[in-house]
DNA sequence: AAGATAATCGGTAAAGTTACCGATGTCAAC
DNA sequence: GTTGACATCGGTAACTTTACCGATTATCTT
């Protein structure tokens, strides 16, 4: 800028208004200034002006998994979102490990970004306050923690578990199992709408049936496959199975194949996610659609809106309302047929 | 800092040494310092030690597309290596769109990043070549630019093109087909390298037989459905499908299938990436693996080797082997078996 | 005892940008 | 001719940290 100013006999501070659009600059003037600046390549350090107007337009995103396409999914309708307001995202994974997650917060916090969106895997708050004592503020997606009044944009994990077990018992299932997933809000709250839309049908809750997921396990797929084998070895098989998510089913589906069974005559399936290839799987999958996409947009919005206000806002809740979307999996002859696209948006 | 010196009684310097383990500081002021920093709960603050280090320890990852699983694997095995060096990673996609790549990289490029990691869908050098009079040093991934010597790290594509090919003709395929990919490399060496299998086994090649990708599509999996529709249209129908990747084959397998055709029996189909969902599928698929976890890995390495290396470096090439894997949407019965995973590690 | 060495700390300047306020010039209105 | 409004530009200070060199004290060497 120094250079630059010098060259066209103008101050640094008028290079600097032109930069920003500030309309304090005649026209002439501003010509002058872009065509040199183009002429050079220059680009202002975004750097410095982070440390004079404190902002840094960065977001920070972490996840547990960036593989999975649940959370890419986010990553990417959050990332185009933001992008159009200028700011950009930086993103980093716990791989589900509380203690790296906090590491994590603790670097990104020290790089002063605008904002947080942090889909936890903590399970104690204390961490949070931490963040909010540094001003910065925060949105949780996906998973909630409980005695915590944060920003917050995800699904009705209840309503989750409701939709997929009432369905699972609309086809006739009479036994039906539950895979869980990680001990974290999304799966506390399935498995208590499952339980609800059991007791709700008058089938009794029973705990074999219901599969927890193992401390730090990572290959869902294998551990999908490893819960079917549990479940199939029971005196008195289940004839549904509602998983946590769509890769769980897919291995649960895939080992239950290999031992014979007809999906989904001998037993139904049903996961959670909507992923793209669930419908070219070797049995379709049925699944809870919980819009993924919308809830990088919502979180996006959120955070906009919140850097955008002058004063403190009072946390904001969203959540989106599950969708069922049948498939292959969960479609018995002689069954009686649900829409198999019954749109509920919120 | 200038509240802990002054609560101290030492020097704002002084601080700053403790925090960076400079070994100029006696161990009794180092442990007054640090507990004050602890109690505090203090960060220094990156932005300002970056405007005078001229370092942001922020490298850039530009991709097409986040969701599709292989450059999800590359920024996911990306992240975990930058991180041990205490390198972060900041994400954005050019929605294969060779305009929007060029304004995120003019983006990136104001930040100061220490390195940009670009799968890129740009055409042509020009833009890198504005990169290198940045000084900003950069690694092409998976995709690289003819007439542009730069790092690069990725498959070698006319090794897919040959393998897969050579592979379909191996279980006696006689009318072998190809769906393409987009405009860039990887596209244009898989293709010469199922042409040179072709003729090496001295078949020839069929202009119909080659499916070009549409510009500026966005669903791959529809695409493939489109594009095996095409093919089933000629009058001699293929007997066997090589696709640019994965979702391409998947949409093919899946209209081939509807159209009521056997595979592999009526026409095997290959893909490439060997995505961790490819043995779910309703026939599993054959695939090439392009080792997108060590592409990430080699790319992390170099662009850390760079950034430790005082001296101007010239551009390495790191190219990896692929890797055939054999299921069922190739095995013929009766056709010879290769071996279902032959290790072909670099 | 003089000098050398090591350990520990601080001063000054600089990095590139913007906020805030003040200054100048122009022109029309009364 | 004074006033006021508007448009245009600049000066000073600040943001937070580190590089570079110099300063001080303590310890060791011969």
């Amino acid at each position: 800028m120094k250079d630059i100013a010098r060259d066209l006999g103008v101050s640094v501070i008028t290079i600097s208004k032109v930069l920003r659009n500030h309309p304090d600059i005649g026209d002439e003037t501003r010509q002058r200034v872009l065509a040199r600046v183009k002429e050079l390549d220059y680009r202002p350090n975004l750097a410095a002006r982070s440390l004079v107007t404190g902002r840094t337009y960065l977001i920070g995103l972490v996840v547990p998994d960036l593989l999975h396409p649940f959370f890419a999914e986010i990553a990417k309708s959050l990332s185009d979102v933001l992008r159009e307001s200028g700011y950009y995202l930086i993103v980093t994974s716990s791989e589900e490990d509380p203690n790296l997650e906090e590491q994590e917060i603790n670097h990104l916090l020290a790089r002063r970004l605008d904002t947080l969106i942090i889909a936890s895997c903590r399970p104690t708050v204390d961490l949070f306050f931490r963040i909010e004592k540094q001003q910065t503020p925060y949105v949780l997606i996906d998973r909630s923690l409980p005695g915590l009044a944060a920003n917050f944009v995800g699904v009705d994990d209840d309503a989750v578990g409701m939709l997929a077990t009432g369905h699972l018992i609309d086809i006739g299932c009479k036994r039906i199992a539950h895979i869980r997933g990680p001990e974290t809000s999304p799966s506390i709250r399935r498995m208590e709408g499952y339980r609800r839309a059991l007791m709700r049908a008058g089938l009794k809750v029973t705990d074999d049936y219901i599969i927890a997921e193992r401390k730090g396990d990572v290959g869902t797929k294998q551990r999908g496959a490893e819960a079917m084998g549990q479940l199939l070895s029971l005196k008195a098989r289940p004839d549904g199975v509602f998983c946590f998510n769509d890769p769980l089913a897919m291995g649960a589906m895939n080992y239950a194949l290999d031992q014979g069974l007809r999906i989904p005559d001998d037993i139904a399936v049903i996961g959670c996610g909507n992923l793209h290839y669930d419908d070219s799987l070797r049995v379709p999958l049925s699944s809870i659609d919980q819009h993924s996409r919308r809830i990088g947009e919502e979180a996006a919005r959120l955070a906009i809106t919140i850097l955008n206000s002058k004063a403190p806002r009072k946390p904001e809740t969203v959540v989106l309302r599950p969708e069922l979307i049948v498939r292959k999996s969960t479609q018995r002859r002689g069954a009686k047929l649900a829409s198999s696209k019954s749109k509920a948006r919120l």
